[in-house]
DNA sequence: ATCTGGCAGTCTCCACCTGAGAGTGCTAAT
DNA sequence: ATTAGCACTCTCAGGTGGAGACTGCCAGAT
């Protein structure tokens, strides 16, 4: 740990050794990095680097006569300065946009499919969150009469989102009643801001204002309601979790497991994510830089994707240490764009 | 495999081995059972009446010296005639009808409650088609303009659900255009079961009665393509894999990546389920009797559940076939009904 | 007849060992 | 600085040898 800063030649060595590492998943030794660097250099020399390399923390050797292995902080440095990122290949970019181009009901199956993209790809656990966005037109409010005092409410925000919730009210509402405050609220409200039309009806909600009749103050408190539930919402969709298992670092079952739970513990993962969403463009979590144990052997590859330039989620892959970075972060790159633009699509 | 059929007494030993195998996972010895059974026989007669269970293939030995394991073909005895199904303890009773009390916008969100509940509570993975209605009443439709000649289709089937379809057509359709249309087909066939509406609407479309205006027919077009869309998005949900990586029998990871590909083909897990929803209450695959290799070591205990004594869909859990059956029977039973009820329920 | 005690035989499991192979670190020479 | 050489270390696979767990069978008891 040393803060001596390694040389070109050593860097050099080290991006052959983790390239190597990547490909195969056994630790390097010096005889076959002084074999696959363009170095003309012997083993021997080889040796004395990587005695320097590991003094920096770079690289470890698992055990005394096994080769090494690149440690969290020389993978770092490899993404971060060494990795040739590789132009995305013609057939990829193509599966990627052919399955943007399936007509979908919601921005829900959008997701899925991103997910399942990556997934597909990458031969990785693809991973997106549901877009979450504080801005959108309010298109149009619709209440329906279920029984016992049960209304649905259908609310559609911008081209294609629909959302459905169900109210319990205080006494039973006619149809008539509904449809007049669902016309009210649409007149008032359609063309504006979802993020306007809440506050606004809470306003209106404490106000109360004199002007208003009954009709309207019913229709302000249902959609203040329904526009309340379902705020926290947020979600994610992962795909393809299988795809780990084929990876021999995973090949405990216990390992796997713990994997697998993190994975189901929604509140980690978003907040895992959240982290990414604040990162301009591709973002990369090595190791335990993800701050959760269990992650310890898994990278994650993320970029935030957006709409009209806001932020709306967060997609990316996740895998083992070892994952091919410079082929999965063009990859993670072009599906968060293409995931943008088909949600601002119509 | 000789014809001769177990006596009383073997068939009795048979069920204490098998409880204790279940409960264990371990090959049950002589010794072992002999203190375990109520008989008060030596080893060396259970030895005797184990050779007898063994030719029947009730029963094998893993290898020489390591006690007995129930076979397929022993577990299908349990089953059908030895399991004494316990009763539905209190508390699980009240953890599956808490789960249900929640209120759900849609029968999907339900189907994933069950889900959840069912491998909660047996701590296997837990399976539940999607509720696959012939029948259910209309209630409203309504069309909503998006750009690029596309139109949003909302169709309201009986209390709660709540259908959205994507139409492109040929040319854009105002505002009012759409209302009428809605408005005509809502009045036209509200109310009405939404299998005679699908066949009263190809119908109208082929005879185009001259007493329809143009307006009656576009509104006929689109409502047809709208209940045609989506008609095969029959699906399943799958909840608590990872409660699978916990028995020792998949501990090895190559079983557990197939076992896991099964649950990704979906085809596959719906033909499995779909032969359940012709049984009428709970039904049992074990090992092979499910047709796929890679469910080999695992069980399904399985049940089909009713909106107004038509069959909808299927549940049940799948698991190691050691199972504790006697626990997981009442539960997915009672799972089917409540989710049956919930289903009806406004 | 049926059951039981006893005993030899078999198989797994674990701990231990061993040799081959791979790779390192160090040293002395270039 | 770089290299060749060499002793050393560590893993891995295969082999060996009890210890333990059961069984199968036989001969005697009930």
């Amino acid at each position: 740990m040393t803060d001596a800063v390694p040389n070109e030649r050593a860097l050099q060595l080290l991006k052959t050794l983790v390239q190597r590492y990547i490909r195969e998943g056994h630790p390097v030794g010096s005889r076959t990095l002084a074999r696959e660097s363009a170095l003309d250099v012997s083993p021997a020399t080889i040796r004395n680097i990587m005695a320097d390399l590991e003094e920096c923390g770079l690289v470890s050797s698992p055990h005394t006569s096994a080769g090494r292995v690149p440690t969290a902080a020389g993978l770092r440095v490899f993404v971060d300065t060494l990795v040739a990122v590789k132009p995305l290949q013609r057939k990829i970019a193509d599966e990627i946009e052919s399955g943007f181009a399936e007509p979908v009901v919601s921005s829900q199956e959008l997701v899925t499919t991103a997910s399942k993209l990556l997934s597909q790809v990458t031969h990785l656990a693809g991973v997106v969150t549901v877009p979450r966005r504080k801005h959108g037109q309010l298109r149009q409010i619709e209440f329906l009469q279920l029984s016992n005092n049960r209304v649905l409410a259908i609310i559609v925000v911008n081209e294609r989102e629909v959302q459905n919730r169900i109210l319990k009210l205080d006494r039973n509402y006619s149809e008539s009643e509904l449809r007049q405050a669902a016309n009210y609220l649409t007149e008032q409200f359609a063309g504006n801001d979802v993020s306007d039309v809440r506050t606004s009806l809470l306003e209106e909600l404490k106000q109360a204002r004199q002007s208003m009749n009954e009709m309207m103050l019913n229709a302000i408190a249902m959609a203040q309601r329904a526009f309340a539930q379902g705020d926290n919402e947020e979600d994610f969709v992962l795909a393809g979790k299988t795809n780990l298992m084929d990876f021999a670092e995973l090949s405990d079952v216990d390992k796997l497991r713990q994997l697998f739970d993190v994975f189901n513990r929604k509140r980690d993962i978003l907040h895992l994510l959240d982290q990414c969403s604040r990162a301009d463009g591709v973002q990369i979590f090595i190791g335990k830089e993800s701050g959760y144990e269990a992650l310890d052997e898994c990278s994650v590859v993320s970029a935030p994707y957006t709409v009209d330039d806001e932020v709306v989620g967060v997609l990316g892959v996740i895998g083992p240490t070892r994952m091919a970075y410079e082929r999965v972060i063009p990859i993670v790159d072009v599906t968060a764009r293409l995931l943008g633009q088909a949600l601002k699509m119509p």
